[in-house]
DNA sequence: TGAGTTTATCTTCTATAGTGTGTAAATGCT
DNA sequence: AGCATTTACACACTATAGAAGATAAACTCA
C-alpha cells in the first residue's frame, strides 16, 4: 500500500471532479501548483493536517482522500457492496463536466 | 478539526482496546516510545506513511486513525468552544476491558 | 505554426517530522 | 517504605515536508 499514491490519486480524480486545474487548486488551498504536481504524482508523503487542508480546499471529508481506490485496495479482500471503480486516471482528465477554465483569465 | 488530537485519539484508543502499553507498541510498530507518547496527546502531526505504519502496527485499517471520534468529528455548528476533555483520555488508560498486561516479555 | 493554458521538473531554503538518549512524574505492587 | 512499570517531557540531531522561484514539457485551439 503506497500511501503516497494513493492520496495523489485521490486527490487527482477529486480536483479534476470539481473542475479545478492544478493552479486553481492552488489558489483556492493555499499550496503551491508545484507541491500539488509532485503530490499528485506520489512524490509527497503529506502530514495528516496538510490532508485537511487539501480535503477542505476541495470540499470533501480528509477520510475520502485516504480511502482505498481499487488501484492498490489491498488489505480488504473481501468487499461487500463496496464502491467500484476502475477508471483509468486519464479518463477522468477529459473533463469533470462541470467548471472548467478555472476562474481567472 | 485538530487533526492532531483526532489521530492521537484514535491511535491511544485502538492500542489500549489492543492491550499494548506505548513502549509494547513501540516495539511492534518501530516508533518509540516517547514519539508515541507525543502523537497520543496531539502534539505530532504524523505523515500518510505514517499513519499507515501505526495502523499496520494495530491491526487496523489507515482510515480508522483519521475517522472521526465523536469528539470534534462532526461539524458540529454548535458551539464548539469547550474541549475540556482532558481527563477522559487518562480514564481510558485505567483498562480497556479486553487484554491487559501487554504479553511483555 | 504559434500563442495560451496546464502540468512536470529543477534548485534553494526554512520548518518540522521522527530518532536517540535521558529522566521525571505517576501509578501499581509487596 | 521500596521497586517496577508506564507515561510525560526535554534536548540535540538528521531527514524531509512544504514554500518560493523559474522553466521545460505538453496539450489546446486560433
Amino acid at each position: 500500500m503506497d500511501m503516497r499514491r494513493l492520496v495523489g490519486r485521490n486527490v487527482r480524480r477529486i480536483r479534476l471532479e470539481k473542475g479545478l486545474t492544478q493552479e486553481a487548486f492552488a489558489e483556492r488551498s493555499g499550496f503551491s501548483q508545484q507541491y500539488l504536481s509532485d503530490l499528485e504524482r506520489g512524490r509527497r508523503n503529506p502530514t495528516v493536517v496538510t490532508l485537511f487542508e487539501l480535503a477542505t480546499a476541495l470540499g470533501v471529508s480528509h477520510v475520502a482522500l485516504v480511502e482505498p481506490d481499487g488501484e492498490d485496495a489491498r488489505v480488504t479482500p473481501l468487499r461487500r457492496g463496496g464502491q467500484r471503480k476502475e477508471s483509468a486516471d486519464k479518463a477522468l482528465a477529459r473533463n469533470a463536466g462541470g467548471a472548467s477554465k478555472a476562474t481567472m483569465s
